[in-house]
DNA sequence: CAGTGGTCTAGACCACTAG
DNA sequence: TAGTGGTCTAGACCACTGA
């Protein structure tokens, strides 16, 4: 293997090298052929092994510096990638019925932490929306969100009242920035009552801080019925 | 903006794009102009601009198709990295002293459902193990793993019993493809024990199950003391 | 300062697929 | 089948950074 007769597409030079590194061979922490060299070893250009190692090294697999060389990453941080999807289109791929019931929609002022979150003066009035999706009529997420009014000009009584906003403010105001944390809950009396659960049960629950380049835009809360799973695979 | 006078490299160039695409220029489900006519536009080549409209395709900006031309992407699901650290890196990271601790090691009948996953003949013999994780002597992970013997040959108690078997898998038998469940739980009685905390508490769940190429290699289960919070940024 | 990766060019051919 | 993106080449210059 890494021998000679030309492999000339990026996608095999990635694979060779991969191999190279996950069969041992060439040690984390260890520096790796210079970009020429390989590419004369597979018979190419520069350019082509340099967007295989580029590729690994975006993936984590490699560190690269100029003058430094490329190095086996020594710690391999493989990135799970975790979607951030449109609510109601992710229980239809789910293969369930997907369903939106409008719970509270108001300008009102923001928890304090909500506010200290967004950057806000403590006490400003935010648009205040609770809503809960359903798959297959059995409810399966809360949502509860806190917008700048600034940043929403235009959303209205109407679109709220019968679809996600979500949808609104992905072609309107599109966030460019955003923070995620995910924990587990013990549900509330009040939310475990929404999800027809007994109180206490564990949630997961997301929240979401974004912006719009650097004027901050909102707070999303998302708590999952219990049992719900996030998957990813890498 | 979006005018002639030579933007010449892809950054730039993918900014312009992604502008365009932020701003609601070039709205969700159009056609955006072909390569050859943004390298006019820019004052560029085709390869530069390609360069820069792939990446936004790679990050789920945009969608591309030969001959079907670009695209600006109906639903940006936007990826959130989520990383898949060594335990202990994590725990030094955040700021806190680490410490380990083994709580059972031995090579018995896996459960049904961990069989399962891992293709395995219900009954097998896989190496069991259970280690608590610390953050300033305060219990902060607990992992329980099941290691397909065969996959794993070379790993023995002298490992096992004073580092994390993470470290030794890490350079021995890293893993190419694994599949991760996140989802809310409550603590049963003994693992509450084991984290000082009331039973019940709910605790983040993170079931991975790997590979290397098409041999499965284990699963692990790493359960997180109640209020852990994971963390992404987009 | 010298060596490495990062980028750009101008051109070519290929692979896929919409019409 | 024609048009689009996907890739490769051969060469050049630049930007960073270790010795």
């Amino acid at each position: 293997m890494t021998k000679d007769d030309a492999v000339t597409d990026w996608k095999a030079i990635r694979r060779d090298v991969l191999a190279n590194i996950q069969s041992g061979q060439w040690q984390p922490g260890s520096k790796i052929p210079r970009e020429i060299e390989l590419a004369e070893r597979y018979g190419s250009t520069r350019s082509t092994v340099g967007r295989a190692l580029r590729d690994l090294a975006d993936a984590g697999f490699l560190d690269r510096k100029r003058k430094g060389g490329t190095t086996v990453a020594a710690n391999p941080m493989r990135k799970a990638p975790l979607d951030v999807p449109i609510l109601r289109d992710a229980i239809t791929k789910a293969g369930h019925r997907p369903g939106y019931r409008l719970l509270h929609a108001k300008l009102q002022c923001a928890p304090a932490d909500i506010s200290a979150a967004l950057a806000q003066p403590p006490g400003v009035k935010l648009l205040y929306i609770r809503a809960l999706y359903f798959a297959d009529d059995r409810p399966h997420q809360l949502e509860l969100r806190w917008l700048v009014p600034e940043m929403i000009r235009g959303l209205g009584p109407d679109h709220w009242a019968t679809s996600p906003v979500d949808e609104w403010l992905l072609c309107n105001a599109p966030l460019t920035r955003a923070q995620i944390e995910i924990e587990s809950i013990a549900l509330s009396d009040a939310l475990a009552r929404l999800f027809e659960q007994p109180s206490g049960s564990p949630s997961l629950l997301i929240t979401r801080v974004s912006w719009k380049d650097a004027a901050p835009l909102g707070v999303l809360r998302l708590y999952h019925a219990p049992g719900h799973r996030l998957r990813t695979a890498i």
